[in-house]
RNA sequence: GCCGGAGUGGCGGAAUGGCAGACGCGCGGGACUCAAAAUCCCGUGGGGGUCACCCCUCGUGUGGGUUCAAGUCCCUCCUCCGGCACCA
């Protein structure tokens, strides 16, 4: 998506000359609005008898039958007058600067083009071709002037149509013959030059290369990467946000603050009110400050810069926070730097974090710091819907937590918004899932309550359910810590608690006395029969400190009630057992010809040919295997055999 | 049009190329209760079978491909969401 910001395009540019003497025209190439950025390299000094162009279509150059150039070009007003553009032409350009360029831009404006008389010499051909000005193009991309080559892009087509301008075929299809007059729309594929002197008969492809080459050779231009980096206004009529270190002084101009003078600090006494534009600028103390060359009275700029400016570089600023005499240390932002994780909406992905790489380069070829990047890892997380469109005050669709806060409490909420999705993905507000959190923790709860009581410290130990809080504790570990998968970390405590639940005097006594169909089959499936105190107080103590980040006020209270040492909030999280998970039998599956059609327990540590005769006497997969021919086995450890007949 | 991202049960969502649907919600059945809430137990993708146990079959947006094996890899198309868009 940045690449589609910073928008290269890799392409030539080419200088057309100007036919005729523009000295003796009308000078003022001075913008009629202000809005033409100064210095442009569209028109440098020495070359006000030429235009230049950008284009990534080199190879249609011989095709350029006008040109057209944009309103807000420096070289306008000086062609209107050499080309002795009527006062009808001229009001028309004018109006086109007087209309916003979005809407001037909007794809289905109308194309308008106003002939300015002047003419320009394509470098190639040698002939004389009309210059335009058009409302159609910017700017603010490549030079502000375009080569027309009406054959070969639509856009030229239609404008050479509706003005009558000549079309010249300069590439013909493979294995086809365009002719100009009945082209209905422009061909913009590939082929092969026509009608381009020492170039015809080379494909288009190769010849661009050439070209450009070509070109540069006779001064005429060259090959050229563009960019279509966007202007990003820094400056806000707003308080809050850093002043702008400038001082506009009548007699010596925009002058920066002195650096002896920096920072610049807000006024505290400035008045708000809802309207009537920046409080800065009533501000009479603020604004009123001396010009740092000749030290008359001068004006303080009350304009503040947007945040994006300090977004961008504070993660810098952070690694040597209270250095007073420079932004930061050389030496800590290296040893800090680049930033591990950077976590974001969507949103920020062109913006503030191309904007953010950008500062960053700059602070590296200015010396400051050595990192070529600002960050390392980028998780852009979801955002939270509601009827389809993201939560905002703006849009009116807000959920208030306080509600939920109040019937469920804050460990709930917080813990289903992590269990509802994981994090980079969009989230439609629903709080039906809520409940089961809810349930869940007053399942923890009861539990703590009954190891709380409990008189014995010791017991029996359940091997299975020890497993099982190793297995959880290594997922859980894994999820956050790697993926910041929250939602299945969490679901792995769910899990566990199940497994804990199941043994029968985490039951209620109450329960316990009643037949239940199917319990003791469930319990030994579980295996869980034989869980002691002193084993469920240790798995309470590990499932507390994995929770703590997410239900913090049940894992201190719950950590404080079974008088645990320390904090639940700091103690450092439990390390899996890892050869509790070398477990000594699997059970794996068994395949005929990829279909599953059977399952075996097996030793984890099984030899193939011992695991082969074991699922081939599955009755499933004997019958299946009766009477073919076995071509293939494969056997992955621990997980399944496969065997292929025919 | 271009650039991103996503399509899996009724829902939110799981699944290093290796038993699709973990966990939760919802729903159905049951226990407890005079009753309800809360709680607990069982079941829960579709279709089928000599339907207790069990087995077969279809199934991850569409159509193809690679593979012993595809939600996962490759190609085609469709839909939705986000961003950019007369960019020469």
């Amino acid at each position: 998506m940045q690449r589609n910001w910073i928008g290269r395009s890799v392409g030539a540019h080419i200088v057309f000359p100007i036919v005729g003497t523009p000295h003796q025209a009308s000078p003022a190439p001075d913008p009629p609005s202000g809005r033409v950025p100064r210095g442009f390299p569209s028109v440098t000094r020495g070359e006000e008898d030429s235009l230049k162009v950008f284009t990534t279509r080199v190879d249609t150059l011989f095709g350029a039958t006008y040109m057209v150039v944009a309103p807000e070009h420096p070289m306008t007003e000086a062609l209107c007058g050499m080309g002795r553009c009527p006062a009808e032409g001229r009001r028309r350009i004018e109006e086109m600067l007087r209309t916003s360029k979005a809407r001037r831009t909007d794809e289905t404006a109308e194309k308008i083009g106003v002939d300015t008389g002047a003419r320009c010499r394509n470098p190639a051909t040698g002939e004389a071709i009309p210059i335009f000005v058009a409302n159609y193009v910017v700017m603010d991309y490549g030079t502000g002037a375009v080569m027309a080559v009406p054959t070969h892009d639509q856009r030229d087509f239609e404008f050479a149509k509706k003005y009558n301008l000549p079309l010249r075929v300069v590439i013909q299809p493979p294995g086809g013959t365009l002719n100009a007059e009945e082209m209905r729309t422009a061909y913009v594929e590939d082929g092969a030059l026509v009608n381009s002197g020492p170039f015809d008969g080379l494909s288009n492809r190769t010849a661009m290369e050439k070209m450009a080459g070509w070109l540069k050779d006779r001064g005429q231009g060259g090959p050229t990467v563009t960019y279509r980096l966007r202007d990003w206004g820094i400056s806000r009529q707003r308080y809050w946000g850093n002043p702008i270190p400038v001082i506009t002084c009548d007699g010596c101009g925009i002058k920066p603050v002195p650096e002896s003078d920096l920072p610049v600090r807000l006024p505290e006494d400035a008045v708000f009110a809802a309207h009537g534009g920046n409080p800065l600028a009533r501000v009479e103390s603020f604004v009123r400050a001396a010009c740092p060359d000749c030290g008359k009275p001068a004006r303080r700029e009350t304009d503040t810069m947007d945040t994006f400016v300090d977004s961008s570089w504070y993660f810098a600023r952070y690694t040597d926070a209270s250095n007073g005499r420079a932004p930061f240390d050389r030496s800590k932002a290296d040893a800090w730097l680049p930033v591990d994780q950077y976590i974001g909406g969507i949103e920020h992905a062109c913006l503030h974090l191309l904007y953010a790489r950008f500062f960053h380069k700059v602070m590296r070829d200015l010396g400051l710091l050595s990192s070529d990047e600002p960050f390392t890892r980028l998780l852009t997380q979801g955002m939270v819907l509601l009827g389809g469109s993201k939560m905002s005050k703006s849009k009116g669709n807000i959920v208030d937590q306080d509600d939920m806060v109040e019937k469920y409490g804050a460990d709930t909420v917080r813990l289903f918004i992590l269990f509802a999705a994981p994090p980079e993905k969009d989230l439609e507000w629903n709080e039906s899932g809520v409940q089961g959190c809810f349930r869940f923790l007053k399942r923890l709860w009861r539990l703590i309550d009954l190891i709380e009581t409990e008189k014995r410290r010791n017991g029996e130990t359940e091997r299975s359910v020890y497993v099982k809080l190793q297995q959880t504790i290594r997922k859980f570990r894994g999820d956050v810590e790697g993926r910041f998968q929250f939602n299945t970390a969490i679901a792995a405590c769910m899990e566990f608690l199940n497994v804990l639940e199941a043994d029968r005097d985490v039951q209620s006594p109450k329960l316990q006395t009643q037949e239940i169909p199917g319990r003791d089959f469930l319990q030994s499936a579980k295996g869980a029969g034989g869980v002691g105190p002193a084993q469920r107080r240790e798995a309470m103590k590990a499932i507390l400190s994995l929770l703590s980040p997410f239900v913090p006020h049940i894992a201190a209270e719950g950590w404080r009630r079974l008088g645990l040492e320390g904090e639940a909030e700091t103690a450092s999280l439990p390390e899996a057992d890892l050869s509790a998970l070398d477990v000594d039998r699997v059970q794996i599956a068994v395949q005929v010809n990829g279909k599953v059609r059977g399952r075996i327990e097996i030793d984890a540590g099984a030899a193939e040919p011992d695991v082969a005769r074991a699922a081939l006497a599955l009755p499933n997969v004997a019958q299946e295997t009766s009477g073919r021919k076995i071509e293939k086995q494969i056997y992955v450890p621990r997980r399944l055999f496969s065997v292929v007949v025919r």
